[in-house]
DNA sequence: ATTTATTTTTAGACAAGACTAAAATGTTTT
DNA sequence: AAAACATTTTAGTCTTGTCTAAAAATAAAT
């Protein structure tokens, strides 16, 4: 039953944290977290000061930050919350999948269990979000998703869309005119070894996608 | 095309100075902003200056102040978002109409045109709230509400519920558990010179109203 | 038309969150 | 181990939005 006050701000750095050390487990570094940021270094200092003398952070000076247990409850209930809007406004609302992020951005700073809890319910708890995304649950818990690049499938095998790795605009847009939205199927045709580019069936089509989308693109094999 | 950077406490600000200019039509004094809001006159003063500057309102130095034509606009598309919000948040989520204000006080600060356009597209655009306010609609142009007390009936008369002049919890929980929701009918049957107040019929139901009750439900006499 | 009372504004401080420039600490290199 | 480089922190300033206390302007009253 805890209040835990926070700023829009301070959740922000919250959730880089969390980000920088879900990529690269272990102590996150002031200058990583003011990069995510988008902020100076020395802003980002000012910060994990304020977030250590409110016990959210592990915070040793000119070594780094880590989420404290209560740290890592508040970051993960933003994700669920933004992920939650990201869900509501593609499946209600009708954006596509790369239009949702920065409305998102917002939403997930809204205060209030229980407007979370009655989403959630809405929504019918959805377990991922547009981009494969998973949702952790109303008390943390993360469900695993696949994540096999589509990189690693030889000519012969099939997949199904379900997460991408790189959530600008762009790509999202590039794979919706494909076709390839979430839960597409595709079938890998042929492979080149000099540039790992591959040509891929999408329904009636045939493309060849590139090295960089098969990185960062995941489907579950079938 | 105006972008017109504004934050939260300015929209707030506006707003007050929006609903304060409702009832009494005219100049807005300082010093009914700063009660409005809950804070100091010298904060309002400060205010005043910064909407000044950016020709939110027109504001003369112990004069008072009132909204400018942009002003007045984004008032307005605040109140539209705050009452668009609350339908969602009653018919979509199920929340009871005393339960919204305050998440609906935050969601209103959303940025982005599309988001309001898209969700009032999603509710079907709803020419009311939950509590009968009228939603402006995407031009500003609002809708005139039924504003008859049901103080002014007379014995016999019957009336639909259409909104209410307190939005209190409190009262809004107690008009609930009469059955008094936003369409309920009722009838008056008698009425006491002395205090004003009512027998009325609720459906099955005879309950006696106060002066105070009379006074703060609209209805629509049938 | 002064005095009195009310309203409003200024002055000075504070907290959050940001910045730049400079100092301090840590890490690598030679 | 000192020099060189990279990283991080401190110091000082800015803006937004708030506060209290004091000064100034307006309105009311004698």
């Amino acid at each position: 039953m805890n209040a835990l006050l926070t700023t829009s701000a301070e959740e922000n750095y919250l959730k880089a944290i969390f980000k920088i050390a879900e990529k690269e487990p272990g102590v996150v570094l002031t200058n990583a977290l003011a990069a995510e940021m988008g902020t100076s270094a020395a802003s980002a200092t000012d910060m994990l000061k304020r977030l250590s003398d409110k016990q959210l952070v592990a915070y040793e000076k000119y070594r780094g930050v880590t989420l404290s247990e209560t740290g890592n409850r508040l970051a993960t209930a933003l994700i669920r919350k933004h992920r939650l809007w990201e869900v509501f406004l593609v499946d209600k609302l009708g954006f596509a999948w790369d239009e949702v992020h920065d409305f998102a951005e917002q939403l997930e700073h809204i205060q209030g269990e229980t407007l979370t809890e009655r989403l959630d319910n809405f929504l019918g708890h959805p377990r991922f979000d547009p981009h494969g995304d998973p949702i952790p649950d109303a008390q943390g818990k993360w469900m695993r998703r696949t994540q096999t690049r589509l990189l690693t499938l030889s000519p012969g095998q099939r997949g199904i869309v379900t997460g991408v790795d790189d959530h600008s605009p762009t790509f999202l847009q590039y794979l919706a005119e494909l076709g390839l939205s979430l839960g597409a199927e595709l079938e890998v045709l042929e492979r080149t070894a000099y540039d790992q580019s591959a040509k891929v069936r999408i329904g009636e089509r045939e493309t060849v996608l590139s090295e960089k989308v098969g990185q960062n693109l995941f489907v579950r094999i079938i």
